[in-house]
DNA sequence: ACCTATTAATAATT
DNA sequence: TAATTATTAATAGGT
């Protein structure tokens, strides 16, 4: 991106291609903490230099949280290691707006388990059916679930009521009055949009 | 990085929020690739939305190739194995207690339907699969839900209180010694037994 | 989804 | 290595 392109292949001399690496490796950096801050996001980073090297960045929590966490959703659905069959070395998960038929059901699944588990003691009533500790879990989880859906019901709120400005300023638009309610057409971020902050991770 | 900087904090706006998301992980994704193919590097990427949905990349075999590598390098001992998935949980098979039958599985089907719903909505990512009210509705289930939790650990946090009393009771006893604390051998209801009073019905 | 005015990243050079 | 700049690449805001 500068002073000419450049192929999008190894850069043979190992000079340039050392620079090149430093300024890149710490651009990608900077780019992935961007994201993660501006759309609330947890991003991880590895990178192993050509010579084994390590370089990494979590934007949230330890690297082995990521881990993790990455390890509990990929579990089960898919095989740990498919290699695919004739297909270039990355993979990437894509926006499945439709939903994506495995890893959702998987997913369901987990949930449901964990779900029932729950249900299951609070109808039997009796504390012989869980330990402390899966209480614990079963605890974070909803209420991890509970701050995602207030998220959710904000932000149908928030749409709404930029629907709802959008009204305004057409009517007023019919009838030429440009210089009423100037607050309720700004678009600052309204207190309903204040959201709960307490699951950073 | 157009029509106007960006400040770096969480963009309020929704929508906008995830629109930013869409292009910037995009970006990210494309610069680790470059970044692999020009440098040689080996490298991982793992997104996790606001809304736990997951996007990842890895350069050069695969992520789990790549968090066993890490991890090995991180010699602190990270079992590089993420074990047996989500079965864990299932392994119980039967309802261990009889209880109404009927009423029991209804009860439990009616759940399991909302929180499908709410796991749809969540996994989807998107704000289209549940109405404002359907949100309602899961949110104060789920907050019922923690309610009974909480309470269900308090009590067991009781009864080891209990034992552990009994067993001080019973130490004491052995030496003959009587007067020593009084307040530990009480009844009366302790500061942890205080329960969340939220929730009446 | 697509467009484009701007900003941000960076390749070559010093 | 560390700056400097001429260019390209990414993208915020709009349609």
């Amino acid at each position: 991106m500068a002073r000419g392109k450049i192929q999008l292949k190894k850069i043979e001399n190992p000079v340039h291609r050392q620079v090149t690496f430093c300024k890149r490796r710490a651009g990608l950096l900077k780019k992935a903490k961007e994201l993660s801050v501006l759309c609330d996001a947890e991003i991880g980073v590895v990178i192993f230099s050509a010579h084994g090297k390590l370089y990494e960045l979590a934007t949230k929590g330890t690297m082995q949280g990521l881990i993790d966490k990455y390890s509990k959703i990929n579990c089960g659905g898919a095989p740990p290691a498919p290699p695919a069959p004739g297909d270039q070395l990355s993979k990437e998960r894509d926006e499945p707006q439709p939903l994506d038929p495995k890893e959702e059901i998987h997913k369901l699944k987990q949930e449901i388990e964990v779900l029932q588990k729950g249900l299951r003691y609070m109808s039997g009533g009796g504390t012989g059916t869980m330990t402390l500790d899966e209480l614990d879990v079963l605890e974070k989880h909803l209420e991890m679930w509970i701050y995602h859906i207030r998220s959710a019901k904000m932000d149908i709120m928030f749409q709404e009521i930029q629907l709802l400005k959008n009204k305004i300023d057409e009517q007023y638009d019919q009838y030429n009055i440009t210089e009423m309610v100037p607050m309720m057409t700004t678009n600052m971020p309204c207190p309903l949009t204040i959201q709960n902050e307490i699951y950073q991770y």
